[in-house]
DNA sequence: CCTCCACAGGAAGCGCAGGAGT
DNA sequence: ACTCCTGCGCTTCCTGTGGAGG
């Protein structure tokens, strides 16, 4: 007999409101990030004056606040009574000079925003919009390094400011890697870095305190250990010191608490949090990974079950398989699904993708193994992979 | 010491699909 | 709707590296 909604719904939870641990939510004031704060003020502040801001470019690893500081800066900015706009783009989506120009004209002036139009006539729409009242328009581009043309967006948008006689347009641009500036013209790099802000990773302690003030808000009063907040912060800093990170281990071990009926989220509920979390990280990119990729895979996990052949030992005492027996593994997998094998030089291609997602770990061969190979190992429990594989063929 | 083996990873080139511009 | 262009996935070819074996 299946419990009702009611049943569940009698149980009560830890949770106050589950959304204040969502990534999305902006908190009342973001700690650690008051002097990045101050800096976008600072750089936004013409604006209100009736001048163009200078273009701002901001960089930082994944859960560094990046995104939420500079919404937080945009709805104070927006109390305020300005002759401005903003758009916020998230350039993972929209990807291309012309898909951006086409959500800014969509954002302020719908009635132009049908398919067809080509972008010397979109390009004219948002000066004819700017110009109208010399209004200055912030245009915020979120993970810019995704923008495929980034150098011709980054020209039209400052050539945009020669032709207008009223008014600007100015760019903020969020990316969490710096490698694609190399990829830059000189000149559009030049004028998209007018400003720079870098934010640094949070330490332990700030992760601590972060929590505290989510937890505060988002479970019930004294349901979450402070050794279980404290715990949290540490695995999340000794990763990458990404708050997103924190916050999922703290959601997810509320989620396992509820569920078990249980009334105080403890350390070992962040354990296994972190596991599950882990888990889901996993299984999203073995699902989402080319067939390919997932066959390497999947001979990796299998002949790690049945072991290698050459069976090296590492330190831990676990084995290590080497890229071309993995390869042999690949081809007959391969023709097993009836597939044809990719080349060699591609497999080695896939390996790297595979280290990438962190879903395998490589090293050189040190001393004892013939030559120069790589010793190759899955992260995560072999038996679970192959199984998550096989049934996302099926 | 030299050569060979087994592999790493860069460079060039090719066909294809899908997007931009007309 | 139609062509042209570009990025992408992939192959082929190539050079580099370090231990093993003669």
């Amino acid at each position: 007999m299946p419990e009702s909604f009611s049943d569940i719904l009698s149980r009560g939870s830890v949770f106050i409101d589950r959304n204040v641990m969502s990534p999305h939510y902006i908190p009342e004031n973001l700690p650690h990030r008051e002097k990045e704060i101050n800096k976008i003020m600072r750089a936004v502040l013409p604006a209100l004056k009736n001048q163009r801001p200078q273009n701002l470019f901001i960089y930082g690893k994944t859960g560094t606040g990046k995104t939420s500081s500079v919404k937080y800066v945009m709805a104070k900015f927006a109390e305020m009574k300005s002759n401005s706009a903003i758009s916020h783009v998230n350039c993972r989506i929209y990807n291309s000079r012309y898909r951006i120009l086409n959500k800014m004209v969509a954002e302020h002036a719908p009635k132009f925003a049908k398919p067809g139009f080509g972008i010397s006539f979109l390009y004219e729409k948002i000066l004819d919009w700017v110009e109208g009242d010399g209004k200055n328009f912030i245009v915020i581009l979120d993970e810019i390094d995704m923008v495929r043309d980034l150098d011709d967006l980054v020209y039209t948008l400052t050539r945009a400011n020669d032709d207008l006689t009223k008014g600007g347009i100015s760019i903020i641009g969020i990316s969490n890697r710096l490698s694609f500036k190399d990829r830059l013209d000189p000149r559009s790099r030049s004028s998209l870095l007018e400003t720079e802000i870098v934010f640094p990773p949070y330490n332990s302690k700030q992760l601590q305190s972060i929590l505290e003030g989510r937890v505060k808000v988002g479970f019930a009063d004294g349901v979450v250990r402070e050794s279980a907040i404290n715990l949290a912060a540490a695995i999340a800093s000794q990763e990458t010191g990404d708050a997103r990170y924190a916050l999922q281990l703290l959601l997810k071990a509320g989620e396992i608490v509820d569920e078990a009926g249980g009334n105080g989220v403890e350390d070992k509920d962040v354990e296994l949090a972190r596991k599950s979390v882990d888990e889901d990280v996993a299984y999203d990119a073995i699902s989402t990974l080319p067939e390919h990729q997932r066959v390497v895979l999947y001979a990796v996990a299998s002949m790690t079950i049945s072991g290698s052949r050459y069976q090296k030992l590492s330190d831990n005492g676990e084995g290590y398989l080497l890229s071309g027996e993995v390869y042999e593994g690949y081809l007959s997998y391969s023709r097993k699904l009836g597939k044809k094998p990719r080349s060699a030089r591609w497999f080695r291609q896939y390996l790297s993708d595979l280290e990438m997602l962190g879903l395998i770990t490589m090293v050189e061969s040190g001393k004892g193994q013939r030559g120069h190979t790589r010793l190759i190992r899955i992260a995560y429990s072999p038996e679970k992979v192959k199984d998550i594989i096989e049934k996302s063929i099926a």
